[in-house]
DNA sequence: ACGACTTTGTGCCTGCGTTCACAAGCGGCT
DNA sequence: AGCCGCTTGTGAACGCAGGCACAAAGTCGT
């Protein structure tokens, strides 16, 4: 048992519950709770409802029909009693004294993650990330067809790449909104960044994925999720830089040596 | 006021603070070192960290040598308090009616981050995405350089992309060791995924970036962070959902008739 | 040299998100 | 049918992070 530790942090950016619009008063308790209405779940619960439908849709590929939420949390890395709120979120659809059925699972998770629409994509910048994105075999295959690539190289031009021609920066807003393009990805130098941004969000794109670092300044019905390689690799070399001066301080303190062991704790 | 609005949602995983570590025990190890070596940076705090630095040094290339938090923080998309209770976690080093001197902070910031130190970078798998990022310039230009590369496919051997030659995934663990790499980035097909990820460990891999779509087990002294494309675009894909069932909500909105059910909303 | 202005640094408060712990509910066994 | 054990669903507590607002501190103008 190799550690399922808890598995990555990703502190990333703002809480803010999906609740939360602009400035209105709001008052939470309308009471659409009719049947769905995704009302007030957390940021953190969805992005882990679609790790929770990734694993689902991996077993239930092996033939499982039932899980348990002990089960499931392993396998996805998370609490148990977080993974089962996080399920009460969207519903109650498990069975006490036995579990949930996958597939009941898999199709209220992927309701409420608004997969039962098609979302098209635009990748924006087909150097070498957005080739890779371009090629990326996961966006199709979970609902995002890609249905447009844009570039500024004239040689690109009509290029197919993963099949797709490549079109012309110019062309964004009016192709966008042509095919209905909802996601835009933007994996472009920083400086051409919020330019294309601008594009994408004149032809209607409602949701932006920036890969380039820099900060987008969009309207508020859209919304932007970033990327940063760079980032994420010096939050990685913070912990390393941590964990050296743990060490360090470990062994000036009470002698115990920091790697091996869990019983780290002793005491 | 177009929008600088708050940007990227990102709840991603986990919160905690940089100070845990297991999730056993509440009660030991609360007071020892730990908290007196890492000044209980928030992880959060952490990653923006990382975005003041690169605004920081495009301001200081452009000749910038004294910015206040207000600047910073309109720069970074963020709060100017905010920004403000980050740079306090690192020390005291504005100067109260001026600023912060631009250089000085960029000092500091790299020094918390560790990016004084030369943290080498492996990346496995070679295929698009690997080839990206053996490509990807913001890696060597903030201070990591990649050192290796691997594949299976033996028509890559020794192929050099990005002027680095293609290794076997077999000869992870030594030349890792060899070559002192600290930081191992897992762009492979998720079958593989856990076996690369254990023979980083084993080179001596101290923290893995993994674009796998799997959740790794490694050993508690490993740090993985993990980017998941699909993920990311589902979370869009909710909230291109929300939105539309909020519109449609609209039309309904205000009927201030709390009626039935009463909802769960509140507490 | 002094006062007024500017900007930092931070204490406090609020609110979200995570965790705990348990009652309710359901199936299986006898 | 009734009891037992298992698992869900959730109320409640806790802790962290974010935002406000202000006192401290330093600068610039006169």
């Amino acid at each position: 048992m190799a550690a399922q530790r808890d598995q990555g942090h990703n502190g990333d950016q703002p809480p803010a519950t999906v609740a939360d619009a602009p400035a209105r008063e709001v008052t939470a308790r309308d009471v659409p709770a009719a049947r769905e209405r995704a009302r007030a779940i957390p940021e953190a619960a969805v992005a882990r409802l679609a790790v929770y439908l990734r694993v689902l849709s991996a077993m239930g590929e092996d033939g499982v029909t039932t899980i348990s939420s002990e089960e499931l949390a392993a396998a996805a890395g998370v609490n148990s009693a977080k993974l089962r709120k996080d399920l009460s979120y969207i519903g109650s659809y498990g069975t006490r004294g036995v579990g949930y059925d996958v597939d009941v699972l898999i199709s209220e998770i992927e309701r409420i993650l608004g997969l039962t629409r098609k979302h098209s994509v635009a990748v924006v910048g087909i150097g070498n990330l957005g080739h890779a994105l371009a090629n990326y075999g996961g966006f199709p295959s979970r609902g995002f067809p890609v249905a447009a690539l844009f570039d500024v190289d004239s040689d690109l031009m009509g290029v197919p790449v993963g099949g797709i021609p490549v079109e012309h920066i110019e062309d964004i807003e009016s192709i966008c909104r042509e095919r209905e393009v909802t996601i835009g990805v933007i994996a472009t130098p920083p400086s051409v960044a919020q330019d294309v941004c601008d594009r994408l969000v004149s032809g209607g794109v409602q949701c932006i994925l920036n890969f380039a670092p820099v900060v987008l300044g969009v309207p508020d019905h859209v919304e932007v999720r970033k990327v940063d390689l760079a980032v994420e690799m010096q939050i990685l070399s913070f912990h390393v830089a941590r964990r050296a001066d743990e060490a360090q301080a470990e062994v000036t303190v009470d002698g115990t040596r920091p790697g091996v062991g869990e019983a780290v704790v002793g005491r």
